[in-house]
RNA sequence: GGAACCGUGGUGUAGUCGGUUAACACACCGGCCUGUCAAGCCGGAGAGCGCGGGUUCAAGUCCCGUCGGUUCCGCCA
């Protein structure tokens, strides 16, 4: 059968009128006025407005017109037609004109839909989730994903431009060491054996420039099986990059360069290059964060030396113990903020794990409130000096270990940057992170661990650290981070395998263990390695910020809840007791138990 | 693993300090209607309040548990 569609209901404009054409569609509102029937059609390309009119509609075109309800699918043949004067739809790209029905053909009926496809008002998500094909019939989701689909085309434009090829990577491969949880696929063909699903493609990409590729790129699904949030997903796509014969400021410019080309193709916006470079150590001094949201103040200061021998004992002892007191001026707050807004900041420093929030306001005789009882009048000047502080602000502190203060803060910071208005939200504000440390350390397990991963490089003037002070030492590694959002991050891999084999040794693997993880990978350095780095960018996160949305669900097709379900085909479910026989898979007591009541539920 | 918020016709909401008939808008069905475009007018049907238990003379309303959604902490780069 041969529909012979002339034209997308969107793209009909003046231009047309006088043209005969076949349109298919949704029909998205009806109007019946008895004589006179109006139809919405509805295709991905937009609204045209049909209209049946029993003075030239065939009579059995009209009959089947008056049964049109809302998501049927037809098809219409007709005429184009500009619009009386005074009767054009400005609200409409279409409004201009018209079709003039002489046809109609119902290629499918539709049920109600259970939310209305038509309407901007919000619907339970968890309904859109079920019936996920018809929220994405909303103009709004078809407009994401299509603007998804041309961030993927100009990425894959701008990088062949630049002489990247395109290569896939297993699936189904071998844990890589990145920390998070892995999802295990089992084998059938090797009883007692598991695949995991990549958390990245590391390893195959350092793999590929020891293979010559010289330029690889992958927009490629990633898989890590930890607890979701707004921003992530158990599976999301990386943009993965890496190059050969690179340093960090040709990986850097590189992508500076593709991502002022997105921002211009699909924003219209023109990016200031080079971007601004802020070393980490300045990003957790200032901003408390290693993705500092700059499009706003309240930095925060170090007042350490100024209470260091204040009579308040909080502040003086934590400093004495090798602690730091760092404060944020919440500029005209001591005004705005009332006492119950006070106390909920203390209630958010304490639930972000600080002891407590010191505060005071900054009054001109001096301060009041909070803390401020506690110190001579000379000492509150010097304070108010370092915090820039003048009469109306409110001054908060934590007094604690560096980290747990900058930590503390920087969440406040976000909060309140937030709370009192102070983000633009038209500015787009990219930065890289550079100069990170190599390791960073593990309070849980009570070890270093690589902050990055295991293969990046140490800056060369670092690398003697490796061995005499790894605490100290850093990376050649970058993250871009848009809006308080790390989008990307990469660094210089490791290309030698006597400071790999370092590296190994510097997180305390031994040659054992380096060697069964990753034995493949060291043996690959013996045959001729060349230098290389590269970057992957959350991609997800990418374009759902380039599309204004606050969550990875908005820019993704059929994502998962907030507890890794997919409410639309029922995954997770429970499998037969045949496939899980074949895999070698038994059920311990207690899951068994759970399928069984979700069975006897109807619920799976 | 923990916390908070939410769950009332198909959808979005209201429902006060527990009180007798659960309200409104949209959608839906029928009728009228030849220029609307979130069409209009008239009429109608549709929920016993996520589920289970408890307190009470009486429970959408209070309590406990549970399921689901969302957000945050932990986790995760």
């Amino acid at each position: 059968m041969s529909f012979r569609r002339t034209h997308y209901c969107g793209e009909l404009r003046a231009k047309h009128v006088d043209e005969a054409v076949v349109v298919c569609g949704w029909v998205h509102r009806r109007r019946d006025h008895g004589g006179v029937i109006f139809v919405d059609l509805r295709d991905r390309t937009g609204l045209v407005q049909v209209v049946f009119n029993p003075e030239v509609t065939d009579a059995r075109a009209f009959a089947e017109a008056e049964r049109l309800r809302s998501e049927f699918v037809i098809k219409v043949e007709g005429r184009v037609r500009r619009r009386l004067p005074g009767m054009e739809n400005p609200n409409l790209a279409t409004g201009e004109v018209e079709i003039y029905a002489d046809s109609l053909e119902v290629l499918n009926t539709a049920k109600t839909p259970p939310f209305a496809i038509d309407s901007y008002a919000a619907v339970d998500e968890a309904l859109r989730l079920k019936y996920r094909y018809l929220d994405l019939r909303r103009f709004e989701m078809q407009e994401t994903l299509a603007l998804r689909h041309r961030v993927a085309k100009l990425v894959r434009d701008f990088l062949d431009s630049q002489g990247f090829w395109e290569i896939e990577t297993p699936m189904l491969t071998k844990s890589t060491p990145e920390g998070a949880r892995d999802f295990l696929v089992p084998s059938r063909v090797q009883p007692g054996e598991f695949y995991a699903l990549p958390q990245s493609p590391q390893l195959f990409k350092q793999l590929l420039m020891m293979a010559g590729i010289d330029r690889y790129f992958q927009i490629v699904r990633c898989f890590r099986d930890e607890d979701l949030r707004a921003d992530r997903q158990p599976e999301f796509t990386q943009l993965d990059i890496e190059m050969a014969f690179v340093d960090r400021d040709d990986v850097m410019a590189l992508n500076e360069a593709l991502v002022a080309f997105l921002f211009k193709e699909i924003l219209g916006i023109e990016l200031q290059l080079p971007l601004r470079r802020l070393p980490y150590q300045e990003a957790m001094d200032r901003y408390g964060s290693d993705k500092p949201d700059t499009r706003f103040g309240l930095e925060l200061k170090d007042v350490s030396q100024v209470v260091k021998d204040t009579g308040f004992r909080v502040f003086s002892e934590t400093v004495k113990s090798g602690g730091v007191v760092k404060g944020i001026n919440v500029e005209g707050a001591g005004e705005k903020f009332s006492r119950r807004e006070i106390d909920e900041l203390g209630e958010l420093a304490s639930s972000y794990g600080a002891k407590g929030l010191a505060w005071m306001i900054v009054t001109q005789e001096g301060g009041k409130g909070g803390i401020a009882k506690f110190f001579s009048a000379d000492e509150l000047s010097r304070l108010f000096d370092t915090m820039a502080a003048k009469p109306g602000d409110l001054l908060v502190f934590v007094a604690d270990k560096y980290e747990v203060c900058s930590d503390v803060l920087g969440r406040l910071r976000l909060y309140l940057g937030d709370k009192l208005g102070l983000i633009d939200h038209n500015r787009w504000d990219l930065l890289w992170i550079i100069d990170w440390p190599l390791f960073e350390y593990n309070e849980t397990e009570g070890r270093w661990e690589a902050a990055h991963h295991p293969f990046t490089a140490p800056l060369p003037e670092d690398l003697e650290l490796l061995e005499t002070d790894p605490p100290r030492a850093r990376a050649q590694a970058y993250d871009l981070v848009l809006n308080g959002t790390e989008v990307g991050g990469g660094s210089i891999r490791i290309h030698r395998r006597d400071v790999q084999e370092k590296m190994f040794a510097a997180l305390g693997f031994s040659k054992e263990e380096a060697e069964r993880r990753f034995g493949f990978f060291l043996e690959a350095f013996d045959y001729g390695t060349p230098p290389h780095g590269g970057i992957a960018y959350g991609f997800d996160r990418l374009v759902m910020l380039m599309a204004g949305k606050n969550s990875l669900r908005d820019v993704i097709a059929f994502p998962k809840t907030a507890s890794a379900q997919d409410l639309m085909t029922g995954a997770p479910a429970p499998a037969m007791d045949s496939q899980l026989r074949e895999l070698h898979i038994r059920l311990t007591a207690e899951a068994e138990r759970r399928v069984q009541s979700l069975t006897l539920d109807g619920r799976k």
